[in-house]
DNA sequence: TAGTGGTCTAGACCACTGG
DNA sequence: CAGTGGTCTAGACCACTAC
C-alpha cells in the first residue's frame, strides 16, 4: 500500500494537531517551509493544507499564514426523508385526501402566497405493516404539470412533487422538528389515543428566488420514530 | 469587480446543470475538452471542476470522465448546543445537583461502562429569565480531572467538560431527538405540568476508539424550543 | 522590504477505462 | 490502443501583511 504525497502530509499534521502539538491559534510553518521539510513541491504542499482545510482543522489568512481553528462546533448531519425510519426502514405510504382548495392563513404564511391561489393538500397515513405511525400532509401552490392521479403522489417523494418544473439543483430546504401531543383529529387518523407525544417534523421546499414550492408536517408517534445526528466538523 | 478564471468556469458549469443543460447522468467535456474551449490550463480547470465535486454537483470516474450527481440527497445541517436557543438566544443554567454514583442500567449502556465504575452526574435546569424551558442531565465515566466546583460547572459546555484529557479535535458526537411528554418529576422541576410535549435531544461524545466520554439529556418545554435544519448537498 | 498565501501556466508520468 | 482523470514538478506574478 503506497501513499501519496499529499495525504502523507496531511496525516501528518492531521496527527499533530490530534496531538496537540499544533494547539488552536497556532500558526503552521508556511508553504515553502513544509514544503522544504518534506521535500516536495508547493503545489503539493497546498493540496495538503486544502485537505486540512476542507476538514475544518485549519484557515488561511493571505499574507500571514495559516491557523488552526476553534473546533468548537456544533453541527450535526441530519439525514431525513419522510418516508423512511432512521434505521433505513421504508414506512407504506396511504393516502387519506387530497384536496384543492383556497389556504387556511397558516398555510398562507408557509407558502408565501395570497388568500386567493389554490392550494393543493395531499394527506397521508404512514405504516409499518400495519401499525399507523405517522400522518403526512403537504402543501403545494396548485399549478399545472402537479400530478394529481393517485399512482402518482402515492409514490412520489415530496421533493419530486414540487419540483415538476424546477430543476432539483435549484431546490432548497428547511426543516424544523418539535414536540407537541395527540389532538383528538390525530388520535383517530393514528388509531392512537388523545394525549401520546407525537414527534412534528416540517419541511420546506424552495426556490432561491423565495418561491416556495411546497411545506409539509410529518406527525409520528414517538414511540415508532426518531432523529438521529451525526458530528461534522467546520 | 474581476472574476477569477476558475470560479468563472465552476460558475458556467454550475448554471448550465441547474438550466438541465446538463442533467443526472451526464458526462461533462474532459478537462482537455475544457481547457481549449475556455482557453485556459488543464490545473485551473480541475479547480473549477473540484469544486463542482465539493458542492455536490458531480462526480469524477477516473479513466472515464465527470458525471452530474443525482441531487437527490436528504441531508440537513443542525446547529445544537445545549444552551442555546434556535434563534441564538442563550439559555441560563441554574445548578440542581451533582452526584457520584453507580450507575444506572441505562446510563451504563450509553457510556460502554460496567456497574462497578462511578459516574458522575449534572443536572440542571435552563432558564429564559425567570422561566423554567429545559431540564438537563449529563453523565461522565469518573475520573481524574473532572470539575466538580460549582463555578466551573456552571459555565462549562458539554464537550469541555467531557473533554478534560483528551483533545477537542478527537472528539466525536451524536446526538439524538425524540418526543415524550412530562412525567411528574420533570413537570415539577419546570414549574409545569404533567402530559405536557417535551423535546429530548440527547447528546454523545466518545473517541475513535469507541471509548465513551459523556452522554446527557436535555427535555426542552416544546412551546420554548424547537431544532431547525439547513439544507446541504451532497 | 521580505515573507505569505492565491492564482495561473506548461509539461511530465501514471493507472485506469473502453473498444 | 487512445483517451481520461490523478499526481507531481518547476516557475512566474500578484495582493496582502507586517515591520
Amino acid at each position: 500500500m503506497k501513499e501519496l504525497l499529499y495525504v502523507y502530509l496531511f496525516e501528518r499534521i492531521k496527527e499533530q494537531i490530534h496531538m496537540g502539538v499544533f494547539q488552536p491559534g497556532d500558526m503552521l510553518p508556511s508553504e515553502k517551509d513544509l514544503s522544504n521539510q518534506y521535500q516536495m513541491s508547493r503545489i503539493t504542499v497546498r493540496k495538503s493544507l486544502s485537505l486540512l482545510e476542507q476538514e475544518g482543522y485549519t484557515y488561511s489568512a493571505p499574507g500571514k499564514g495559516y491557523f488552526i481553528k476553534e473546533p468548537v462546533s456544533n453541527k450535526y448531519i441530519l439525514d431525513y426523508e419522510e418516508l423512511s425510519s432512521h434505521d433505513g426502514h421504508q414506512f407504506q405510504g396511504k393516502l387519506v385526501e387530497v384536496t384543492i382548495d383556497y389556504p387556511t392563513v397558516r398555510v398562507m404564511k408557509e407558502l408565501r402566497i395570497s388568500e386567493d391561489h389554490y392550494v393543493v393538500s395531499i394527506q397521508r397515513v404512514l405504516f409499518t405493516g400495519d401499525t399507523p405511525v405517522a400522518f403526512d400532509v403537504k402543501y403545494m401552490p396548485y399549478a399545472k404539470g402537479i400530478p394529481l392521479v393517485e399512482h402518482e403522489i402515492k409514490y412520489a417523494t415530496f421533493p419530486e412533487l414540487a419540483a415538476k418544473k424546477a430543476s432539483l439543483f435549484a431546490i432548497k430546504r428547511e426543516l424544523n422538528v418539535k414536540a407537541s401531543i395527540a389532538d383528538e383529529n390525530l388520535a383517530f387518523k393514528l388509531n392512537s389515543s388523545v394525549g401520546k407525544p407525537i414527534l412534528t417534523v416540517g419541511q420546506k421546499f424552495f426556490l432561491e428566488t423565495n418561491h416556495v414550492l411546497g411545506w409539509g408536517e410529518t406527525h409520528y408517534l414517538s414511540e415508532y420514530f426518531e432523529l438521529n445526528g451525526k458530528w461534522s466538523f467546520g
